[in-house]
DNA sequence: CCGCATCCTGAGCGATACTG
DNA sequence: CAGTATCGCTCAGGATGCGG
């Protein structure tokens, strides 16, 4: 038996799919990890924090989102349950995006990311200058 | 004044960028959710989180990610400082890779999300259904 | 053992124009 | 006002092969 092999067994790296997590979960944390890491579902949904809003104005309250990609995600976060679409038949018509239950409890989780943003950021950047630099 | 401009100033729409964040955050807040979103740095980092690993041993331990993507996932973190890299000048090579404290407050946070993922799944699918029933 | 370089495909997303 | 439809680009990321 040669070294490589003999430190191989040692180590004894567990066997199975990922050493954390079952394989069965594992599309599952994707998904949740990919909708929190998109481009703008957190955006929309802490924009929706403080009350229900209209297309309109989550259109502009949330910035360079473009009126494709808001309808997109929209509809990805209300069929996930995560807000609800209400709307109302008048004239000119009205429609309301609110936050579910759901929805606040996801949002809840995402500010304390945030919050670690900005706690570490500057180090962040330092880091990455140190590395840059060599 | 017509309806609509009167509804625009009674609604009062946060006219700044984003209601929520200043729009100079916002770049900083981005590039932490990509991370936590993306396909790989987070199973990296949770496979590194009960000690150091080499390189082929990531490899295995995280299921079915690429030599390419494994390469860039891990300069990326160490580029942040979420983990470090270090040569061992032996015959056979080895390099191992381990958490820095910066990363393991980052997957602490994550974890949460994840048991979130593993409290909220199955109401996710069952709304998922609802939708696409409609 | 560890990693970089190259090629290639497809998903994500923005811009624009059009509808109920 | 609140969307839908289409086009085209960019770029993440998988496959493969080579180098230290």
């Amino acid at each position: 038996m040669d070294t490589a092999t003999r430190r191989r067994e040692a180590v004894a790296v567990p066997a199975g799919p990922c050493s954390r997590w079952p394989a069965e979960s594992l599309p599952i944390i994707r998904d949740v990890l990919e909708r929190v890491g998109d481009k703008w579902s957190m955006l929309v949904i802490g924009t929706l924090r403080d009350g229900p809003l209209r297309y309109t104005d989550l259109q502009h309250a949330v910035p360079g989102i473009s009126q494709r990609m808001l309808t997109l995600t929209l509809r990805q976060l209300r069929r996930d349950g995560l807000l609800t679409r209400t709307a109302y038949a008048e004239v000119p018509p009205r429609v309301e995006y609110a936050l579910t239950p759901l929805g606040t409890t996801l949002l809840d989780l995402t500010l304390s990311l945030i919050d670690w943003a900005g706690a570490h950021h500057q180090e962040i950047r330092d880091n990455r200058a140190d590395f840059d630099a060599q």
